[in-house]
DNA sequence: TGTACATCAGTGAACGCGCGTTCACTGATGTAC
DNA sequence: TGTACATCAGTGAACGCGCGTTCACTGATGTAC
C-alpha cells in the first residue's frame, strides 16, 4: 500500500514532467532517457511505468488538459458570466501565457501536431479542445448571445491562433501586438467592455 | 548550362516534395534517405544540393510560401477587394484546404512546432505571416475599413487557428463545423455578405 | 566524323550516434516466525 | 526483539535499428582535337 502509492507518485512526477517537455518542446522531442534524467531517474526504470514511449504520450496527453484546467480558470467558478469570460481571455492572450507555454493550455502548443498524431491521441486532444470551448460557451449562454456555441467556436479558433503565432513569431514586439489585436477583437465580439 | 539547369531543376524537385511532406507530416518527420527516394534518387546524392539536413529545413521554408502564395489567391487581383477577401477566405476554411495540408498553406500545418524552430527558420516563417496578413489586410484598407490592420491582424489568428483545430479533430463533421462558423464569423466581421 | 578525355550528377556501402527497449541484477523495505 | 526471507522500484550494461553524413566510385554527357 505504502509501496504503492510511492509508485504512483513516481510515475505521477513522469507524466508532469513529461507534460511540461511536450508543451514546451513538441511531443517528438521526447525522450526516455532525457525525461527520466530530469524526474531523477535512469531511463531502465521507465517501463515499470509505461509499456512503451508511445503509450507515455498518450498518458501525457490526458494529463495535460487536467493540469492546465485547473491553471486556466483564474476567476472564481461563482463570479458573474462577463467577468469569469474577460478573465479568462486577459489570462489566454497574455504575455505570460505566451511566454510559459510549459504551464499553459496544450492546444496552442500541439495543434499542428495532433494531425499526425494516431486516433487515439486526436481523440483525447479533441475532448481537451471540448473542455476549453465550454469555457467560451458557457458564459456566453449565461449571458443571453443568440448563437454562443457559434460564437464559442469561433473565439476559440482566434484564440488558439493567436496565441500559437504569437509564439512562432521571433519579434516580441510584434507578438506582443498580435495578442493585444485579438484580446480586444474577442471582448467586442462577447460584448464585453475591455 | 544545360548542366546546371538539371542539377538546379533536381534540387527544385527536392525542395517541392520536401516542401509536401512538411506541411503534411511536420519539420521532424522529413528524413533524408525517405526524401530522396521519393524523388527517385538515392540517399548520398542528397548533399551534392544542400550541406545538411537543417540547411534543407531553412531552404524549404523559403520555397513553401513562394509554393502556397500562388494557390491561395483564387481570385483575380484585379477583382474589387470585397470579391478578392471573399474567395479568399473561403479558400482559407474550404474542407478542400483542410484535407489537403500538402497543398496549402504552411501557416497552419507548422504554427505549433515553429516556435521550437532556430531563430532564422522563424524569421521566414514570420515573413511568410506577414505575406497572408496582408492578402487580408490590404483589401480591407481598400474597403474602407478603420484600423484595417488591427481587423486582419485579428482574422488572421482566426483563421490559422480554425484550420490547424480542424486538422486536428478526429471527427470530420465536427471539424467542418468549426471551419463553417469561422467562415460565417469572419464574413461579418469583415463586413460582407456570406 | 570519330576518338580520347574531362566533368560532374548521382550511386551505394560504410560510419558513428542516439534512440527505444530489454533484462539480469541491486538494495531498501515490509513481513513472518 | 531479532533473524531470515520475499517483494519490487529502480539500476545500468547491452541490444538492434534508423538516422544523418561521408566518400570512393560510376557512367552518361559535352568538349577538344
Amino acid at each position: 500500500m505504502e509501496k504503492q502509492t510511492h509508485k504512483a507518485r513516481t510515475r505521477q512526477r513522469i507524466l508532469e514532467e513529461a507534460a511540461r517537455v511536450m508543451r514546451e518542446k513538441g511531443t517528438e522531442s521526447i525522450g526516455v532517457a532525457s525525461l527520466m534524467k530530469r524526474v531523477g531517474l535512469t531511463h531502465g526504470g521507465f517501463y515499470a511505468h509505461f509499456s512503451s514511449r508511445d503509450d507515455l504520450v498518450q498518458e501525457v496527453m490526458k494529463q495535460m488538459f487536467a493540469d492546465s484546467a485547473q491553471r486556466v480558470e483564474p476567476a472564481a467558478h461563482d463570479a458573474p458570466p462577463a467577468q469569469r469570460l474577460v478573465a479568462f481571455i486577459n489570462y489566454y492572450l497574455s504575455v505570460v501565457h505566451r511566454n510559459a507555454p510549459a504551464e499553459g493550455c496544450p492546444l496552442p502548443a500541439l495543434v499542428s501536431e495532433v494531425a499526425h498524431l494516431p486516433e487515439e491521441a486526436r481523440q483525447i486532444f479533441s475532448q481537451g479542445m471540448h473542455s476549453v470551448y465550454e469555457r467560451l460557451a458557457k458564459p456566453l449562454r449565461e449571458m443571453g448571445h443568440d448563437q454562443p456555441e457559434a460564437l464559442a467556436s469561433s473565439m476559440l479558433a482566434e484564440m488558439v491562433g493567436a496565441l500559437a503565432l504569437a509564439r512562432a513569431c521571433p519579434d516580441d514586439q510584434l507578438a506582443d501586438e498580435m495578442l493585444a489585436c485579438s484580446r480586444y477583437a474577442l471582448m467586442t465580439r462577447a460584448g464585453l467592455e475591455s
